[in-house]
DNA sequence: CAATTTCTTGCACAAAGTGCAAGATCGCTT
DNA sequence: AAGCGATCTTGCACTTTGTGCAAGAAATTG
């Protein structure tokens, strides 16, 4: 996701860059976890992180986006997938198989994320850039659903499936993070996007 | 919704801050629309609107809140709207009930909102605050849904409920804004709520 | 080792926000 | 109408954010 995800370039240049990025991701959610956004100077993290304040921003536009850290590429991988998945498959399950690969790497980084989802939660202002809640990332897996069901590109449906599976993983990251001896994301994320499917049927009180 | 919503004090203090507040709104959609967030300044804001630039910040926090407007008392309307819904009609529907009240707010500040819009979707960094987009609403409509459905609050029904609402009504606005001589806003809504409560079918490629 | 590219850093600077106190304005009371 | 208290506006000083530029350090290439 944000370490250990595209191959690297093998040098050591790269190894060391992506080393400082993380130290300063991870120093950002730690300070800002303990005392919150405007309690953190973009100085403290990366004196924490050792280097100049001036390298944090060669990384980083601003100091929110050291927080949620780089899915730039998360975008352009769900769209492959999801474009490599057989046409005769349904969106909503085409989704999310595409999907998959994002909540297996989620799921493989627990603490960090726990740790993120923490921070977005109590700064609200961060939220927006979290998985597919990138507007960047919906626009393009909305024309990529617009080709597969075979509609022209003003129709509702692609952007409204789109928004609508975005903010089903959205809920079930945010119930897995809160819950650290709750099920698994896979399971959260499978559990909404069959409700999504049936029509969001009211569940039985249990 | 920005301007003329909840009966002001009557004075004339009140009108004018509501005034301020609203040329600032303006000033600042305008000037973005036409130059690009970054290429404008508060203080040019603030002359536009004839004020000074400490004025602007006792009116909004930060450059981007003048943008999106104040949408706080929105989402305490949501809930009580939500709440009047009598019990029996089904979650789906008495959000959308609920939703009427914002949508004609919307519908009657067309030009406002098409700009408004127009802002947001070139500068995603604005979306999150739109409408049930922001997170404090939306877990006190996902409250009150919880207790509407009778089902205990770490069940993840309310949430994805609530958030995929949203998620509905952000899609229906933005293909409002961008087809001025499209359909109404009421009717995207009505017809987006019904593709949720119908699981999502994929339609006939039309 | 030399040449080139890339990363880091410091410096200077524009813009975003915030706290404080003085002055203006409004609303209300007498 | 005059005055009093509350609120709004504004300027000033200050911290923090974020960017452009250029010099130096480190790594890759040949």
């Amino acid at each position: 996701m944000h370490t250990a995800e595209t191959e690297p370039g093998p040098g050591r240049r790269d190894r060391r860059k992506r080393r400082t990025r993380a130290a300063l991701t991870e120093a950002a959610l730690r300070l800002v976890a303990d005392r919150g956004l405007a309690q953190v100077t973009v100085e403290e993290i990366s004196e924490a992180a050792g280097v100049s304040p001036r390298t944090f921003f060669n990384y980083f536009a601003c100091k929110d986006d050291a927080l949620v850290g780089d899915h730039a590429g998360d975008g352009a991988r769900l769209v492959a997938r999801l474009a490599a998945v057989p046409p005769e498959v349904p969106v909503l399950a085409a989704l999310r198989a595409a999907l998959a690969d994002v909540v297996d790497e989620v799921r493989t980084e627990r603490e960090l994320w726990c740790l993120r989802m923490d921070v977005v939660m109590r700064n609200p202002v961060l939220l927006p850039r979290l998985v597919a809640g990138n507007v960047e990332t919906e626009r393009a897996v909305a024309e990529v659903v617009a080709v597969r069901v075979g509609v022209d590109p003003d129709h509702g449906y692609p952007a409204l499936v789109t928004a609508v599976a975005g903010a089903a993983v959205r809920t079930a990251m945010t119930r897995w993070a809160a819950h650290p001896d709750g099920p698994d994301l896979a399971d959260l994320v499978d559990e909404a996007f069959a409700a999504l499917a049936a029509g969001l049927p009211q569940p039985d009180p249990s």
